[in-house]
This record gives structure tokens, C-alpha cells and sequence, in this order.
DNA sequence: TTTTTTGTTCTTTTT
DNA sequence: GAACAAAAAA
């Protein structure tokens, strides 16, 4: 008799450990479970619903992997996410313990960028190359859009770009992009647009070259062409990696599968684990046809499916199922819940925004009151614009909270010019970060003075620093502008010089000495208060540094001889086991943009905080009472999602993913009005909420009546008023 | 060349 | 109501 599945799913593991590692106890498995775990050899396809105990099949897999003497070293699991990443670590950590060491864990991105690392030469990069973020991406092709002779301001940046992504993607040059007409999208029919996006895509790629920079496409496109033209390369990787795992393998596009098939070689020993009815990545080129085919790819695959929902409770189940059911395009199953039918899910209405964050606040500050863990309660939402109110609402309660994915501190201005920087140094040919600061602070480098130089950098083919190091030499620049630039010159191969010599975060240093940033930044003229918080985001990035380097320092020792730093908080780490070895700012760099850097929160504290997430983020989560707030047309669906069919479709596999988050309590909100543009605007309530199973779900006007019963509701307004006092007190 | 002012457009999701 | 770009002023 399996012991309560509501718990942490892995409180009952038996930690009974022997020579070849954990005893596993797969009394603790159904039957379809203990297939997957126990099949080792050859392909495999789990189909494995929400909550029906995936993670447990590939960390009770993986042990057993390791029981029947396989080297942690031969095994690769691979994921989209870091989310998920860190998530499967962490849970494999926690069954397997150290006898994983060794193992690879990774997203595909940051295993592509590991394997270009050790062998740019191999694909036409110059070794330090740097990796462009989406937002640079967008930048970059904004400003070619412009120089474009055919420039319109109907183009768009971002359409733009994913247009280009998606031919990347499918191996499309431009010229051929130029036969057969377009990219067979319903942009086709505007042929200017197509003319445009063309040209953007080869001097796109063109710009990447000269500045040695790749963008995420290329750290999958580059490694799965060099796998399959070098076979020395090849084959070392083969040999390095026995047995392949893929996880949330519905969000897998192309070159995620054929890298994935190659390194596979002819043991054929990949697992791949998914569930159609979440794949809500559809929009980055993701390719539902990766899992429908599995079989057909891999012939003779394995398949399993797992039906039985171990998570939720019934009524939950039973709205995530009728949401579902709507789709049109899926394999039709319904999950089994596990559970009993637990309390209705509570759909409330609510006035606005501020009347739902207040609303999630409340109901939060109850549950604390009544001994609910922090780090059991999620608030979700469709769009990150959303987490403002609910922030606001948050700390003004004195709620705990931590905001997932949230890339905050690397999306400030002062930031990003700071990287920027970092950046230069790291590689000068990076035309967008010298742009962004090479008259920041101002230093006399005005926009006509980068012209020409730019002019001068195309007519020499050289990239825009060689042309600033041959400023004498450009026309028409002003004396005065002249020295500015030798000046900067100067101070940036100085600090390069000193670079390779000197700890990374001691060139920081030295470079926040040299360009007097802080004390801009602490000038810069608006409020004294938005000044200090600057220069405090730049001390924090400065901070971030040493930890990387620490975490460096710790993984050498570790290699270098087994010691007692061994056990805890090494999650990190495990991420690349024999890779990295030494602390560099081109590490650091890479980290930043794969999203791969631990966030600065402990344990302790992520225990009580609650989580504010985006939907996108929270896929592969759960918690026991989840908020899904924002339930309205325009929101979910999506306003941009809202006309194709199957994009819609798309959106409701999000709400289904978001309702399968909750364990036991589950509370929908949606607001009547929103306010939009600073105008308040009508809402109405989802479409996906049209069929509601009516015994699962209580319907509310306004959320005070959303406490379950009048004592539940003073106390939780006598607190709140409390609160409210004793933080009036100590202010 | 730099700073300030005015106007415009925009808010999806992630590697 | 913010972020960004173009225009105007210093």
C-alpha cells in the first residue's frame, strides 16, 4: 500500500543505502512507474500526465541506473528549462545523494554552449565568443531594420527576429528563403516584409560573425552541425555519454532532437519523457511532432504512459480535465485522480486589480496564520506585468515572497551598461556593448564620431574597436572627440591587458575605479534615493562575481580530492561535474546569459517565502495551495493569441498546466475591470472557464466571501488590521 | 555635443 | 504610466 502521495513525494524513500548506492523501494511504484524505471536498455517513450509521478520515474531510474553499475559519468539528462534542470538535481540529489557526482544535468542551451566553449574553432567562432540574449537579438535587428533601404515603421523587431529563428531553425539560408518566396507564415502575403526580413536575417548573421557573438539558436545549430560533420568530436561525445535522458521532451524543437539522436549514436539508450497536453512552448519552435513521432524515429521504442493523477485532489483534476477536453488537436486521455475529490476550487470575481492582489494577500496572510508553509503557496499568472499589484499588495502585508525567474537585477539600466563593460573586456569585437557605453558616462564620444568610425570599420572590414584604435586615421573627427577616444581606447586595453592576470572581480573593481560609474550613478540628478538603489544593483552584480568565483573555487577542490565541502549546497555545480575548472570573466558572462547562475537565495529563506510565478515558469512545479490570478479574456488566452486557433489552443494547455499545479486548494480569480494604459477597462471572464464542472468548482461575486466561514473571515481582517498598526508603530 | 522636452508606442510566454 | 525615440534647447 503506497504511503500518502500528498506529501513530498520522496519523504518515504528508504534511505537505506548499500555498496552500489540507494536500496530502492519500488513497492512505492505502480506498475506502468516500476516499466519505466526498470527499462534500461534502448529507446523509451514515457508519456507521462501532470502530476502522475514523472519526476519520480526518471529519479528512481536513474538510481537504478547507477545500482546496476552504470558510471554516473555516462549519464546525460537534459531539459528545456532551467526550472526544470535545477528541479531534477535537486530531487535526484536527494534520492541518489553523492553517488551522482558526475553525472550531467543540463538544458540543452547550456550543454551546447559547454561543448562550442571547448572547440569554437571547430564551428568559425574565435574562442572567448559571447552569447547574445534575446533582448540584444531584438536590438541588433532593430537597428538593421533601420538602416534597411526599404525602412517602414510597420516592421517590426521582434515578428522580425522570430521570423529569422524560425529559419535558422529549419536550416533555411536566406537564399533559399529567396526561392521559394517567403517563410511560409501568413506574413507571405505583405511582400516588403518578407524583403525586409530577408535581408535582416543575412546581415543578422553577417553582424553575429564579425562581432563573435552567437545567439541561443547558434548554441544549438552550431553544436548539432558540428557533431554531424566532425567525427572525431563525435565520437568522443558518444563515448563520453551512455544513457541519454530527455525531460518535458514535448517542448524539444529540431535541433534539440537531432543533437539529442546523434549523441544517442547506435546504443540508442534515450528515454525521453513528456506530455503533449503541456507543451506550451510552441511559440520559441518547439515541435509537438517530436513526441507524436517518437516511435516512428526511434523504432521499437518502449512506450509507457502514466494516467494516474498522484497530486491533485479530484475536483482540481476534474476542472484541469474539462479545460482540456476542449482541445481539438491531442491524444485523448483523462488522468485518474489518486485522491479524494479535497474541497471545490474556488472560482472568485473580483473589482480590479488592487481589490485581487489585496484579495491573494488576504487569503495568503490566512493561510500563514493557520501554519501553511510559505513555500507550499504559489500566486500564478500569465504575463509578468501582473506580478506589480500583487508585489505592491505583498509588502505592504508583510508577506515573504521571492519572484521566480524573475532576471530583475540583470534587467536594470545601470546593470546592463556595467555588463556591458564586463562584456568589452571579455570581447571588444561586441559592437552592441561598445555602442551602448562608449559615451557612458558621457566622455565626449558623441553619435557623429561613431559614425564615422563605423563608415571607417566597413570600408577597412574591421570591427568598430579596431577602427576606434585607428581614430587618427578617420576622417572628419573632431580633435577634441579625437582624444576622447584614444582616451577610452586606452583605459579599455588596460584593463584588458590587466584582465588575464587579475581575479575577475578585482577587474570589476578596477573597472568601477577607472570610469568613476558609482559616483555617476550616485550624482545622476533625479532623486538621491532611486541613486543609491543604483549603486547598490552594480555592488550586488560585483557581489554575484565573487560568488561565481567561490562556487568556481569550491568545484576544483572538490575535483581535486574528495572532502567534506562535499555534501550541501553544491546543487550548482553538478551542472557541468568536469568542465569548468577556473573562474573567468568569459564564465561569468555565459552564466549570466544561459540563466545558469544560482539566485542568491538560501534555502532558509526560500522556505518561507511564498512564490510568485508566471505560468511559463511554474511547468514541472507544484505546491499545495495555488492562486491563479488574471482568469480573463485577454489574458488567457493571450490578447496576441487570441485569433489562430491553435494558438488558443496553445493558451489553454497553459490554464491546464497552471490548475495542475495545485495539490489540494486551488482559487481562481478574475477582476472586472483592469486598468490599462493608466484608463480603466471592462474584463470578462475566460472562455476557458465557459464549462465549469459544477459539483468541483463554488463560484464568488468578490472575494470576502471567499473565507470559508465568518470566524475564518474576522480573524483573517482582525489580523490584517493588526498588522497594519504594529507596522505603523515601528515606522 | 549634451541635456531637456515632447511625443509616441506599447505590455507574452524563455533559452 | 513607463520606456524609448525624436526634436528642441542649451
Amino acid at each position: 500500500m503506497p504511503p500518502s502521495w500528498t506529501g513530498d513525494l520522496l519523504d518515504f524513500v528508504n534511505d537505506a543505502h548499500d555498496a552500489r548506492g540507494p536500496v530502492l523501494d519500488l513497492s512505492t511504484l505502480n506498475r506502468e512507474q516500476t516499466e519505466a524505471v526498470l527499462h534500461t536498455e534502448g529507446p523509451m517513450l514515457v508519456l507521462a500526465g501532470a502530476g502522475s509521478g514523472k519526476t519520480r520515474v526518471i529519479t528512481f531510474r536513474l538510481a537504478n541506473l547507477i545500482r546496476h553499475g552504470v558510471s554516473p559519468t555516462n549519464i546525460l539528462c537534459v531539459t528545456f528549462t532551467n526550472k526544470a534542470a535545477f528541479e531534477m538535481r535537486t530531487r535526484a540529489r536527494d534520492l541518489v545523494g553523492r553517488t551522482l557526482k558526475g553525472a550531467t544535468m543540463s538544458t540543452f542551451h547550456a550543454l551546447g554552449a559547454r561543448i562550442l566553449r571547448d572547440m569554437p574553432e571547430k564551428v568559425g567562432l574565435r574562442p572567448g565568443f559571447t552569447i547574445s540574449d534575446g533582448a540584444e537579438q531584438i536590438g541588433t535587428v532593430r537597428r538593421i531594420i533601420r538602416d534597411l533601404s526599404i525602412y517602414d515603421r510597420r516592421f517590426d523587431a521582434e515578428r522580425v527576429m522570430s521570423l529569422i529563428s524560425k529559419a535558422k531553425n529549419a536550416g533555411w539560408a536566406p537564399e533559399v528563403l529567396r526561392e521559394r518566396g517567403g517563410f511560409g507564415t501568413s506574413d507571405d502575403a505583405d511582400e516588403d516584409y518578407i524583403i525586409c526580413a530577408i535581408e535582416s536575417y543575412e546581415r543578422y548573421q553577417e553582424s553575429l560573425r564579425i562581432q563573435n557573438v552567437i545567439d541561443f539558436d547558434d548554441l544549438l545549430l552550431l553544436t548539432q552541425r558540428l557533431l554531424e560533420t566532425d567525427g572525431e568530436v563525435r565520437e568522443r561525445l558518444q563515448a563520453r555519454w551512455h544513457y541519454l535522458m530527455i525531460d518535458e521532451y514535448q517542448d524539444t524543437n529540431g535541433a534539440q532532437f537531432s543533437l539529442m539522436e546523434i549523441l544517442a549514436g547506435e546504443r540508442r539508450n534515450l528515454c525521453v519523457v513528456g506530455d503533449d497536453d503541456q507543451s506550451i512552448y510552441g511559440w520559441r519552435g518547439a515541435d509537438l511532432g517530436n513526441i507524436l513521432r517518437f516511435h516512428h524515429d526511434f523504432s521499437g521504442a518502449k512506450i509507457v504512459k502514466l494516467e494516474t493523477n498522484y497530486r491533485s485532489t479530484g475536483c482540481i483534476l476534474q476542472l484541469a480535465n474539462a479545460v482540456i477536453h476542449e482541445n481539438k488537436g491531442r491524444h485523448e486521455k483523462t488522468m485518474r485522480a489518486h485522491a479524494g475529490p479535497g474541497d471545490p476550487v474556488r472560482l472568485v470575481s473580483v473589482e480590479d486589480e488592487d481589490a485581487e492582489a489585496e484579495l491573494v494577500a488576504r487569503e495568503v496572510f490566512g493561510l500563514e496564520s493557520k501554519n501553511v508553509p510559505p513555500k507550499e503557496i504559489a500566486v500564478l499568472f500569465r504575463s509578468n506585468v501582473q506580478s506589480r499589484a500583487l508585489e505592491l499588495a505583498f509588502r505592504t502585508m508583510g508577506i515573504k515572497y521571492r519572484v521566480s525567474g524573475g532576471q530583475d537585477l540583470f534587467d536594470k539600466k545601470e546593470v546592463k551598461d556595467f555588463t556591458a563593460y564586463l562584456r568589452l573586456l571579455d570581447n571588444p569585437d561586441d559592437e552592441q556593448s561598445l555602442r551602448r557605453i562608449i559615451n557612458f558616462p558621457a566622455r565626449g564620444i558623441g553619435a557623429t564620431t561613431v559614425d564615422r568610425a563605423e563608415a571607417f570599420a566597413q570600408a577597412h572590414k574591421l570591427s568598430l574597436y579596431e577602427a576606434l584604435h585607428r581614430i587618427d586615421e578617420v576622417e572628419g573627427v573632431a580633435a577634441k572627440a579625437q582624444d576622447a577616444v584614444m582616451l577610452f581606447v586606452a583605459m579599455i586595453d588596460e584593463l584588458r591587458k590587466g584582465a588575464s592576470r587579475r581575479k575577475v572581480s578585482t577587474t570589476a573593481r578596477k573597472l568601477l575605479e577607472d570610469t568613476k560609474l558609482l559616483e555617476v550613478l550616485h550624482e545622476s540628478s533625479d532623486n538621491p534615493q532611486s541613486a543609491s538603489r543604483r549603486v547598490d544593483n552594480v555592488k550586488e552584480l560585483v557581489r554575484q562575481i565573487e560568488r561565481y568565483e567561490a562556487r568556481v573555487r569550491r568545484k576544483r577542490e572538490k575535483a581535486e580530492g574528495p572532502t567534506a565541502a562535499d555534501a550541501e549546497g553544491l546543487e550548482a555545480e553538478e551542472l557541468f561535474a568536469d568542465f569548468e575548472t577556473e573562474a573567468t570573466l568569459s564564465g561569468f558572462l555565459s552564466e549570466m546569459a544561459l540563466g545558469t547562475r544560482e539566485d542568491g537565495t538560501s534555502k532558509e529563506d526560500r522556505d518561507d517565502q511564498v512564490v510568485l510565478s508566471t505560468i511559463h515558469a511554474s511547468k514541472g512545479l507544484e505546491w499545495s495551495h495555488v492562486f491563479l490570478v488574471g482568469c480573463e479574456e485577454e489574458f488567457l488566452p493571450h490578447k496576441k493569441n487570441i485569433d489562430v486557433g491553435s494558438e488558443v489552443e496553445e493558451e489553454r494547455r497553459l490554464m491546464y498546466v497552471a490548475i495542475t499545479r495545485a495539490r489540494s486548494e486551488l482559487t481562481l480569480s478574475w477582476a472586472r475591470n483592469r486598468t490599462k494604459y493608466g484608463q480603466i477597462v471592462p474584463r470578462a471572464r475566460s472562455r476557458f472557464l465557459d464549462k465549469l464542472p459544477e459539483d468541483a468548482v463554488s463560484v464568488f461575486e468578490d472575494g470576502v466571501a471567499v473565507a470559508r466561514t465568518d470566524e475564518e473571515r474576522d480573524a483573517i481582517a482582525r489580523q490584517y488590521m493588526a498588522d497594519i498598526r504594529s507596522k505603523l508603530g515601528l515606522a
